[in-house]
DNA sequence: AACTCGGGGCA
DNA sequence: TGCCCAGAGTT
C-alpha cells in the first residue's frame, strides 16, 4: 500500500474510532440476505426488518417455505422491496438446488445469485468468508475519486492485493471508514471539507481551493 | 449509458 | 413537499 493511502487510512482510523458495518448477522446466510437488502438504503433501515426476520426464518430452508407475498410484507419498510423478495425466493431455491443450501465462497458464484452484483458478493467474501476483497460502493468510490486515492474499484482492488503488510481485519475497518466517511463528511453534495481530516491529501479540495 | 425500482428519513 | 439513499437488473 502506498504511503498517502496509509497515512489517510490513519487519520480517518483516528477520527472515527467507531465506524464499523452495522448489518447484523449470525450466519452467511443472513449476511447474504441482509447485504442484499442494503442496496439503497441504510444498515438501520436493514437491521429493522432483519431482527423479527431472522429470529422466525433462521435458515435458508426457513426462508424456502416463505411465498413471495409474505416476504414482501415482512420487508416492506424498505424500499424495492418487490425485487428483492423475488430476488431473495429466487436465491434461496438455488442456493438449496445448487449449493447445497450453504453460500457459495466464490466471487463468481455469489454473482450469479439473483439480487447479488458485484458490491455484494464483495460484502460477504470479506465480512463471512475471510477473503480479501473490497467492496467499492458508491461511497467509497467517490471519496477515493476526490481525494485521487483510485480512479476505479480495480485499482482499489490492486491496492489490497498488492499490499500484504496489515491484516484483513484492519482493511475490511479502513473499508467501513471510507463508507463513514463518505456517508458524513465526503457527500455526495456539499461536502463538508471544512471539518474533513485529510482535506490535506485531497485533490478535489485543493481544486476547490485554488479556484 | 440510461432507466427503473421505492418506502421512509430528513430538510 | 421534494430530494435522496452501504445497487442490481434490464433495455
Amino acid at each position: 500500500m502506498n504511503r498517502k493511502v496509509k497515512k489517510i487510512l490513519d487519520l480517518l482510523s483516528k477520527e472515527y474510532p467507531n465506524a464499523a458495518c452495522e448489518l447484523n448477522y449470525n450466519t452467511p446466510f443472513q449476511l447474504l440476505i441482509a447485504t442484499v437488502l442494503s442496496a439503497q438504503t441504510t444498515d438501520k433501515k436493514v437491521n429493522e426488518v432483519t431482527k423479527d426476520l431472522f429470529k422466525k426464518y433462521p435458515t435458508v430452508y426457513d426462508f424456502s417455505k416463505l411465498t413471495i407475498q409474505e416476504l414482501e410484507n415482512k420487508i416492506r419498510k424498505i424500499g424495492l422491496y418487490r425485487n428483492k423478495a423475488k430476488n431473495i425466493l429466487k436465491t434461496v431455491k438455488i442456493l438449496i438446488e445448487k449449493f447445497n443450501g450453504e453460500v457459495p465462497s466464490n466471487f463468481d458464484d455469489l454473482v450469479s445469485l439473483h439480487g447479488v452484483g458485484r458490491k455484494t458478493a464483495n460484502v460477504i467474501l470479506a465480512n463471512a468468508f475471510n477473503i480479501p476483497t473490497i467492496a467499492v460502493d458508491t461511497h467509497v468510490f467517490r471519496v477515493s475519486n476526490r481525494i485521487g486515492l483510485a480512479s476505479s474499484d480495480d485499482v482499489l482492488q490492486t491496492e489490497y492485493d498488492l499490499q500484504k503488510n496489515i491484516s484483513k481485519e484492519e482493511w475490511i475497518h479502513a473499508h467501513h471508514l471510507l463508507i463513514w466517511h463518505g456517508r458524513n463528511i465526503c457527500t455526495a453534495r456539499k461536502p463538508k471539507c471544512e471539518i474533513c481530516p485529510i482535506n490535506m491529501y485531497c485533490k478535489y479540495y485543493k481544486e476547490l481551493y485554488d479556484s
